[in-house]
DNA sequence: AAATAAAATTAGATTATTCTAATTTTAAAA
DNA sequence: TTTTAAAATTAGAATAATCTAATTTTATTT
């Protein structure tokens, strides 16, 4: 059984490993996750102890087979508790996040099972992210960043890659949700911003912004 | 903010001031929280300087208006979280206490409000509890124990006093739950067991077991 | 290769909660 | 009222997770 600290170490590498192939060190958990570099490693000898990551300085930390498996299955919970307060409880896409943190601990072999079940076994959650599947797959759908868009063309939100509550208010505010169509009318050569439109209600957001919205390939 | 422990000592507190008018001693706590007194001393310490309780040995301890508020919130979340499982989920009674052990910990100032709504305003949760509303107010319902029925009498299930999970199993076992029509046969003067029938089953129960369940008065 | 910067690590301290093993208080019984 | 038992308390240690402040390794630049 994992703790609740190590459970969140072992999702944030998971995550770190998802971001590209570089080696996932000791410095990068302990910025993905705010804390000292020194309680990283303390943690990271007991992941290794306990089976469920490989590590040295050379090559980094890497999930096992077990740490894995842990891992996918936290952020099952985790997107699984955001569909169901997204969609039964009413909360808004930059509220559920929080809670989910709180709620993917729960501890019951079956929760998740059933929560999918009660759900109607979602493959997204509220931010377009894939929830995996009890044997761990996970359905991906080919997207890509705003920014990689050309001038004219009309594409779907399909997910939000920046999900800090920030953001997602900002995404509320200009009614933007995932499915919504977004109008690439034109681009600023001098700081990249984007020119673009939702509905009949022009926009121009920044180059940050066309780096933290995928839209449909 | 109060820490999982700080909460789950409020919760015990409030529980003991239930039970009957003894003082709420350090010993008290102790055995219902299963835990050393000497750490509930500490505990005890603690949430008087959050002036979450009052204590002295003398008068034992006591909640503040604040800590009952606390207090009664938790019990509310708990057994909301109950009723969610119980008859969203569709775990059986006596699943249901652990998951919301934790879950009613989980922080968000509008949660309770937003499950109790979904939920269609429960009043009772699923061992017959009444769930303390937004307010604090809980509804009552008159009920006795079963130990006090006379021969002949037909009475209904209201509550369970003991939630142990070897209990709630039992009464599964013996078809009985929340609403259960049980009509006492007889009793047995030696070892004052009951003779109880429910539906066209008969069965004989212990004095503990007439000690543990409550009916309609 | 020497200098510098970045990353990893160790040592030692801190906080929250718990424990055991005394010790002191209080209450109950003889 | 002395004795005994129960309850409360203190002191000191343990565990999990964290931190700061070195120190050591490794990598990068000149």
């Amino acid at each position: 059984m994992q703790t609740l600290t190590e459970e969140n170490y072992l999702k944030a590498i998971l995550k770190l490993s998802k971001v590209d192939d570089k080696k996932i060190s000791a410095t990068a958990i302990a910025e993905e996750m705010e804390v000292n570099a020194a309680s990283v490693i303390d943690m990271l000898k007991k992941l290794k102890e306990k089976e469920l990551i490989a590590y040295d300085k050379k090559s980094g930390a890497e999930l096992s087979a077990l740490g894995n498996k842990l891992a996918l299955n936290i952020v099952r919970k985790h997107r699984l508790w955001e569909v169901f307060l997204f969609e039964k409880l009413k909360y808004s896409w930059d509220e559920v996040h929080e809670m989910a943190e709180q709620l993917e601990h729960i501890k019951n072999s079956e929760l998740a099972n059933r929560l999918d079940e009660f759900l109607g076994f979602p493959e997204f959650d509220p931010h377009g992210d894939p929830i995996p599947k009890a044997n761990g797959a996970m359905l991906e759908i080919p997207k890509i960043l705003m920014i990689e868009k050309k001038i004219g063309k009309v594409c779907e939100v399909v997910a939000i890659k920046d999900t800090s509550v920030d953001f997602l208010q900002y995404l509320k505010q200009l009614s933007i949700e995932i499915g919504t169509i977004i109008k690439i009318e034109n681009k600023v050569a001098f700081d990249n911003s984007f020119i673009i439109s939702v509905g009949k209600v022009k926009s121009t957001v920044s180059e940050k912004f066309a780096k933290s919205i995928f839209v449909k390939l």
